[in-house]
DNA sequence: AACGCTCGCAACCGCCATTGC
DNA sequence: TGCAATGGCGGTTGCGAGCGT
């Protein structure tokens, strides 16, 4: 159970001792098959991998895990995922905790259903930019890029079927049927746009998929995570965080000193 | 109640640009 | 200048909920 234990803070100062930026590792992700593309909680190992390095962890995040990453954002910022990912003990890979924070831990998000004045925007700034997701979003605040790819496919799912009935009633009827049945599906707002005040609401934090394996082992782990939590809050409080990165890119110049 | 279908969404993958050594 | 690490992005997949039959 020591080996899966979900903070090392041993971990942390042997990495915060060294670079967290560019250790000498092999990429995660690269070359891993394309086999678990699946959400379900499983385990699966990533090609290469520093020695003796855990197995990064896959599929849908836990309550415990969330707390954790948020915990270790708010301590270390929005940045050096990697770094992040290991010092959190969190068996995820920095992309996948970056990912993570921005498309659904992050304070600022808007849950809720995409507003008639949203839709709008999307569609004209699709329109003007094309699948431009992340830049679009940056015009729709508390939107992220996953949620409007995501909103479009629907849209233009709904668009195309609804095309696909309005040309086969066009072909059974006469050909001279009015022009303008077409166009009002682009621009105006979609039925699910109607409720646009269900936007602000606060969507209930997901409990979902903790599975069995987890939950036993995030008990057996959280109190001892919480203890070192606590040291390293002790750690960081004591010193302001420009000045730990300060500190930290400091030890870089001397990367085997630890 | 059981089944199948659709939709919404979280999370993954692979590619690529950027950054830093 | 080249290479490796990292992060950002767009595309894709699969699960679960909701709904109709």
């Amino acid at each position: 159970l020591a080996t899966q234990t979900t903070f090392s803070f041993s971990s942390f100062f042997r990495v915060v001792g060294r670079s967290p930026g560019r250790s000498r590792r092999r990429r995660l992700q690269r070359g891993s098959s394309s086999v678990h593309r699946t959400n379900r909680p499983a385990m699966c190992n990533n090609s290469g991998g520093r020695g003796g390095a855990m197995a990064a962890r896959k599929g849908p995040w836990t309550e415990n895990e969330d707390a954790q990453l948020v915990w270790f954002v708010r301590l270390l910022g929005e940045r050096r995922w990697d770094f992040l990912a290991q010092v959190s003990g969190l068996r995820r890979t920095g992309k996948s905790c970056r990912l993570r924070w921005v498309n659904y831990l992050h304070p600022g998000l808007k849950r809720g259903r995409i507003t008639a004045d949203e839709e709008r925007l999307i569609l004209s700034l699709h329109a003007e930019w094309g699948s431009r997701w992340s830049r679009i979003a940056r015009k729709l605040p508390g939107r992220t890029d996953n949620e409007i790819k995501n909103y479009w496919r629907t849209h233009m799912r709904k668009k195309a079927q609804e095309e696909k009935m309005l040309a086969k009633k066009k072909a059974s009827s006469s050909p001279s049927s009015s022009s303008s049945s077409t166009t009002s599906l682009t621009c105006s707002a979609s039925p699910t746009a109607t409720s646009s005040s269900a936007a602000t609401t606060e969507a209930p934090q997901e409990s979902t998929t903790t599975s069995m394996d987890d939950e036993a082992e995030q008990e057996a782990t959280t109190s001892a995570s919480e203890e070192k939590k606590a040291e390293v809050v002790q750690y960081c409080s004591a010193v302001d965080m420009d000045q730990l990165w300060n500190d930290i890119a400091a030890s870089e110049s001397y990367p085997e000193m630890m």
